[in-house]
DNA sequence: CTTGTCATTGACACCGGTTTCCATTACACA
DNA sequence: TGTGTAATGGAAACCGGTGTCAATGACAAG
């Protein structure tokens, strides 16, 4: 009436054979066989458990050496109950500048196991909230890194917060606690580019805005206001065109305020996309730039370097600040940098970048 | 002696708790007990298996609703054995172009169950081809989309096939077979280009050609012989200065095609970006644009509509190819598209984009 | 009434890891 | 030599889905 168990015909035969059959790809089973310890001892070592043979352990790396074992990434997630999906969400007009930030956050998360995941979201679309709450609710990504302008969404973050995911803001002011947080000094950093005009002899200043609330907007034209008031100068409201970060609005703005008698002589743009559109226009008049016209913009993007005459602009670590924002999101989770990480910076300063857009005001 | 089993206990009073109070996300195995159902049938019910009574669909997809239930991405990426991401690989040094790339790719996805995943490389670095091993081996992502130029690397291609995963290039020119290749027609387009040049009077035309080993940079070039050649033109080598796509060296070739004497009337730049330096190195010789030299670039980035003066470009229909090429690899992987996917093109058309740049050459 | 077919459904093993819990071993100490 | 304790390794359950295959029941045909 005793059978033999059936089960150990394919349990023999598999000591040699079974596992890596269908895609080629070894097994944690492999490791352990072949090693011949358990799969919770091969666990114990890619997870550097610190309860284990030292002996053990190097004839375990040795074996996944030789196989080229991975651990299923898949597998891991679903026994551990979280992933290693660090996700990107953007809806930032500025191709340059959402490449500087996958930039640094692959710095960061270069020789880790988390991955980055890109959601761009279509700017001041009606379903924004919906596309972003299903894009975490499925990925339930570990955590999401939030780019202006969607940063300053107090809303996006606590949908983040409600769902259990990290998340950090990049931002150009202090939006949130310092682990939330990473924030250049845009304010300042505009007042000290306004104040290098008007040390050079300007006087009357143009502001090309960014859009209504966005807060670095507000932040840079805070800035400006700062600098003409500290120096005394008064800022008639014709002297400020509103823009929208856009190439075509800075063109609008700069004829509106080249319009005004007299003209001015400088004009700070918000970004170098619209700083563009003013020496476009400024083009189109015959005025030469800066002879008849200094500009400033910000962000340093390459198109500020690359135009004529080269862009003095202000400089934004963006990057630096990617980079130091993955990092925080993954702190404690890396053996070798957990340290490090919890005490990343969370502010940044942005400097004025002086090339051949400005000169001293022509003599009248 | 017969003890309730107390397993009994746990289960009843589970009826309405179990299982959603690690995550507050309800499983399979919420929806299944609710609707009164195994969780084979609601898996079923998620797969849109055909073999299921029309009732028990609507019941458990009220259940599902109501419960707000969303498959774990993880174990369904276990279970089945493959995953839902979507990989973007590129070493492209422009902005713009993996932008457009990204956001063509985000079309294709949209509404699917696949997500982007991207993975920037060194261009140049020597581990290059190790890192994208790596991140093959480790995410195994169900599919690549593999940019220029690096999509140019037929051992890349073959690494990708190798490992088992699904890619498809993106060229300048037939590269692959149509399942794994979407490409344009650089050299029909460039010789448009030039021709438009010719048929305006330019004689001297100057070229700013491409990085050598990059096909689009050899496409182009040929492209530009081929219009000199129809027309009967000589092309002294001086009048062919080698660039590398960036800015700088478009800078560099300029001065070195302007140097010549006589000058050219025109130059035609392999991209965008060095046709900027080429305009930026005429301004600073005191040239104008387009009255003293003509300036043709390629890629339209935005760059080209927004410099002074606005660039004629030739339009690489790049977002639409990047869009074909994720259909192509997701083609029967989702329910409505399978059909359409299977037809999607392969060959695309740049056309030129005439703008302010270029004029006919100046009476000598 | 019996049998066969089809549509529908569920039990159970499985994907490749991690974790819990227990067994074993080694070693120090009485 | 007996025993308590720490270190180590293994068996089995589990994570949340999917595949295989058999069971069920309705219905038509014989």
């Amino acid at each position: 009436m005793t059978s033999i168990p059936p089960r150990l015909v394919p349990a023999i035969s598999s000591v040699y054979a079974s596992g890596m059959e269908k895609t080629g790809q070894p097994t944690i089973n492999d490791v352990a066989r072949i090693a011949g310890v358990s799969k919770k001892t091969v666990s114990r070592v890619i997870n550097r458990s610190p309860l284990l043979n030292e002996d053990t352990r190097k004839r375990v790396e040795e074996v996944i050496g030789d196989l080229g074992y991975i651990p299923n990434p898949q597998a891991r997630a679903l026994a551990l109950g979280r992933n290693f999906l660090i996700g990107l969400v953007h809806d930032n007009p500025n191709a340059q500048t959402v490449m500087n930030v996958q930039q640094g956050m692959l710095e960061a998360l270069y020789d880790t196991e988390f991955e980055m995941i890109v959601r761009p979201l279509n700017r001041g679309s009606l379903t924004m909230l919906d596309d972003l709450r299903h894009f975490l609710e499925r990925q339930r990504p570990f955590g999401v890194l939030l780019m202006p302008p969607i940063s300053e969404n107090d809303v996006i973050a606590k949908l983040c917060a409600d769902i259990g995911c990290r998340y950090v803001r990049m931002g150009s002011t202090e939006l949130d606690s310092d682990e939330h947080m990473v924030a250049s000094n845009d304010r300042e950093a505009v007042r000290d580019a306004t104040r290098h005009l008007i040390d050079l002899g300007h006087r009357r200043i143009g502001l090309v805005s960014g859009p209504h609330g966005f807060r670095s907007a507000r932040e840079r034209r805070l800035g400006f206001e700062d600098a003409m008031r500290d120096a005394g100068i008064a800022l008639p409201r014709s002297m400020i065109a509103d823009g929208d970060y856009r190439f075509e609005s800075g063109l609008v703005a700069a004829d509106r305020l080249l319009d005004v008698v007299p003209r001015p002589t400088a004009i700070f743009s918000c970004n170098d996309e619209m700083a563009a559109g003013v020496i476009h226009a400024a083009c189109q008049r015959g005025l030469t730039v800066p002879r008849d016209l200094s500009v400033i913009g910000f962000d340093d993007t390459p198109i500020a370097a690359h135009m004529w005459p080269p862009l003095t602009t202000v400089r934004w670590p963006i990057a630096t600040m990617a980079r130091s924002a993955a990092l925080k999101l993954i702190a404690g989770m890396t053996a070798q940098e957990s340290d490090a990480a919890v005490s990343e910076p969370s502010l940044f300063r942005s400097t004025l970048i002086r090339r051949a857009s400005v000169s001293a005001p022509a003599a009248e």
